[in-house]
DNA sequence: GCTATGTTGTGATATTTCTCACAGAATAAC
DNA sequence: GTTATTCTGTGAGAAATATCACAACATAGC
C-alpha cells in the first residue's frame, strides 16, 4: 500500500510533469498539507525534485535527456544567436507570414517578434512551436510528420504539400555550415525538403548563423549563397544575393 | 550595434545555457552591474528569462498562461482522468501503432506507455507531443496545421490526409460530453474531422474520460456509441459496441 | 555647450521565504 | 490496551528577496 507521503510524492511528481515550476503554496493547497510537509517532502527527495526560491522544479537530471535538450545545454554560441536573430527581426513587419526554420538559433527570433504585429508564423519545429504557442496575437503553422529528436522536427511528405496552400512573405533559414563557395549545408537529410521548398515559395529568404558556422561544411546540402538575400550573423547582415560582398 | 544592455542580455543568455540556473547575486557579478539592473534586464525580456526566487532560469521552463494551461491547472478531476489512463493503457501492446487524442486526459496517457514497446504514436496536440518527446523508443507522429490555442491542438487538411498513410492499431478518443443515446460530442469543431477520420481508419477505438463527462452534450458532435469498443473511465471499462460484456 | 531622453545605482521599506524547536497527531509495534 | 516511533502543523525570529522613489550618470540630438 502507499504510504500518505508516497501518493504525495507521486501526485507531486504529476503536477511537476504538467507544469514545469509549482509554487510551494500551490502544492501545499494540490496536497491538502502545509507548507512545512512539502518542503520536507522535496528537501528528502533530492533525486527527485529541485527547490527554488519557494517554486518546485523537476530535479536537474530528469528534466530531459533527448539529444536536442544536451546539444543545447552545451551551446556556447547562445548569445551569438540571439543577437543574430536580433538582426534578423529586422525583417518581420506586421500582418505578414514567415517561415521560422528548425535548430537552436531562431528559437530565439519568436521572443522578437513584436506582439502587435499579427503575424502568421509557420514552424516545424516541437521547440519553436512550443514558444510560438506562448505569443499572442498570433497564428501558428506546424508542419507535422515524423518526430526527429536530433533536431526536434517532423518530416514528411504531407508536411511539405501543407506549404502550397501558404503564402510565406519572409523565411528565415538556418544552417549547420556556410560555404561561400558551396552555399549552405546542414546535418539532417529530413530537413532538406522542407527549406527547399520553402526557399523556392518564399518572397524573401534569409540564413540566419552565428559566425562559428562560416566555412563550415555538413553532409546535407541544401542551397547555394545565391539562394538568399543575405546571410545575417552576430555581426549583422551581409548580402548573399545580386552583388556579393566578403564574409568577414 | 550592440548597446551595452544587449550585450548583458546576450552574456546572461550565455551563462544561462552553460548552467539551467543563475542566481541573481551571481549574474550581477558575471554582468559588472547591480542587482537591480540584473532585475530590470530580466523582468524586460520576459520571454528569453524567467525568474524564480531570486533565480534566473531559461524562459522554456516558466509556466505559461495560455487558456489551454489555464484549464489543467483548474482541473479538479485530474487523479479520476489518470486512473481512466490507467485503464486504457492495458490495451497498449508491443511494436503497436497508437493514435492519441487531444484533451488533458489522455496526455496522462504518454506516461503509462512502458518503454520497452516500441511504440509508434500518433497525435496532433502540442502538450501530447512535448510528452511523446521526451519518452525513450518511441516514435511519434504528428498531424500539423493551424494551432488552435484553446485546445492546444492543430487542424487542416494536410494533416488529416497523413492518416492515409498510417496503420492504426489502436486509437484513444477523449470527449467533453458522452450521452449513451447520442454518443460523443466535444467543444471544439475543428477536432471533428480528425476523430472522424481515425475511428474510420484504426481497428480498435476506445472512448476515455472521467466520469463527469457523462450524459453531458457539447457543440460538437463526432461518433455515435456504437463507434467505441468501449468507454474507459476511472471506475474501469465498460462495453459500447458488439457482444463484449462490461469490465467493472 | 545645452537639453531631452534614457539608463543605472542606492537605500529604505515591504513582502516573502527560510529555519528551527516543540507540541500534537497518526501509525506501528508489542 | 500501551508505548515507541514517525509524521505533521504552528509560530516566531532570521534571512533573503521585491518594490519603489529618487539621484546620479550616460547618451543622442540640437
Amino acid at each position: 500500500m502507499a504510504s500518505r507521503r508516497e501518493t504525495r510524492i507521486a501526485t507531486l511528481s504529476d503536477a511537476l510533469s504538467a507544469r514545469r515550476v509549482v509554487h510551494l503554496r500551490e502544492a501545499a493547497a494540490l496536497l491538502g498539507v502545509s507548507e512545512m510537509t512539502v518542503r520536507r517532502d522535496v528537501a528528502d527527495n533530492p533525486g527527485l525534485f529541485g527547490y527554488l526560491g519557494g517554486h518546485i522544479v523537476p530535479a536537474a537530471g530528469i528534466e530531459s535527456d533527448a539529444p536536442y535538450e544536451l546539444a543545447r545545454a552545451a551551446d556556447s554560441h547562445a548569445g551569438a544567436k540571439r543577437q543574430a536573430c536580433f538582426h534578423a527581426a529586422r525583417h518581420i513587419r506586421p500582418d505578414e507570414t514567415i517561415f521560422i526554420d528548425c535548430g537552436t538559433t531562431l528559437e530565439y527570433l519568436v521572443e522578437l517578434i513584436p506582439d502587435d504585429y499579427a503575424i502568421t508564423a509557420i514552424c516545424y519545429s516541437l521547440n519553436t512551436a512550443e514558444r510560438l504557442a506562448r505569443k499572442a496575437n498570433l497564428r501558428m503553422v506546424m508542419l507535422g510528420g515524423v518526430y526527429h529528436p536530433s533536431s526536434a522536427s517532423f518530416s514528411g511528405a504531407p508536411g511539405i504539400e501543407t506549404l502550397d496552400q501558404l503564402g510565406i512573405n519572409v523565411a528565415f533559414l538556418s544552417a549547420a555550415g556556410i560555404d561561400l563557395a558551396r552555399g549552405a549545408t546542414c546535418v539532417h537529410f529530413h530537413e532538406v525538403p522542407v527549406k527547399q521548398k520553402v526557399i523556392s515559395l518564399a518572397r524573401e529568404n534569409y540564413l540566419v548563423a552565428d559566425s562559428s558556422k562560416l566555412g563550415k561544411l555538413k553532409a546535407a546540402f541544401f542551397a547555394p549563397p545565391g539562394a538568399f538575400r543575405s546571410l545575417i550573423t552576430e555581426d549583422g547582415e551581409t548580402a548573399l544575393a545580386g552583388d556579393l560582398m566578403s564574409v568577414p
